[in-house]
DNA sequence: GTATGTGCAAATGGTTTGCAGTGGG
DNA sequence: CCCACTGCAAACCATTTGCACATAC
């Protein structure tokens, strides 16, 4: 069905890839960029962007986009949940399984043919708590 | 421990929000623009905005902040689950109870504290799927 | 009377894109 | 060789904000 979408391998692009795999800070785009920034000072933010964007199609990485807030990148594609700290903006992994029961909704969702759907947590991250004490 | 939030009833506020229980299409905020437009001419969307946000602070309304989409609101302001189209962005309420169990996330969390989740299902709306085939 | 709210317009900030040149296969 | 990719900079677009005036209470 979907032509098989060709791509090449550049340096910007493997590089890009390497650091996310490294990391297990959930970057954003422009703490990617400073990252390969070190390794190949010209790259553009546009290029890292560009790259992002791809990789996540190509399911090789994950987009964490906010809602609202900043999308975040994920060097481990495989499906699991994640924290984001209302304070700080900080993202985490979160422990568990998947949404159990959610292809049943497939079924009463008004006529939608459902695709998936996005969990996210909210909360506030260990640092921050005990930066200003616990509300 | 937080100040009871002092507001006015103009007649803006009022407008806003009573097109937003009116209508079910959970509106943008362009769009809520667009409708208070036709009674207010001169209301201008910066007003719309600020409105928006403080209704939904004062729970009055939902403000349902896409991930990486538009933001929609819902006049609505009881808990429930929604799916956005797509192919066209619309929303509709998703039918089914608010997730179980999430409070007992709040243990193995590796230290946040929990504050909630946000639940989002995505997928393709009937009318969309009537005009271009059911991929 | 005074602080809150409004209209307007400019600013913000993350993300996207047009273009001419580069380089991977 | 050719077309995907890059760097650069400008464009985009939802949302926010500064300011002077208006108005709810």
């Amino acid at each position: 069905m979907s032509p098989p979408k060709r791509s090449r391998n550049t340096r910007q692009r493997g590089m890009i890839l390497g650091e996310l795999k490294k990391v297990h800070s959930h970057p954003t785009a422009t703490a990617v960029y400073d990252l390969v920034r070190r390794q190949l000072p010209k790259i553009s933010l546009g290029t890292v962007y560009r790259n992002l964007e791809l990789l996540a199609e190509l399911g090789m990485i994950q987009k964490i986009p906010g809602a609202g807030a900043e999308a975040r990148f994920d060097g481990d594609p495989l499906p699991h949940h994640h924290v984001r700290c209302v304070r700080c903006g900080r993202v985490d992994d979160m422990p568990g399984p998947p949404l159990e029961g959610s292809q049943a909704r497939e079924h009463d969702s008004g006529g939608y043919e459902i695709l998936g759907y996005r969990l996210e947590f909210f909360g506030i991250c260990p640092r921050c708590r005990s930066e200003s004490g616990q509300p």
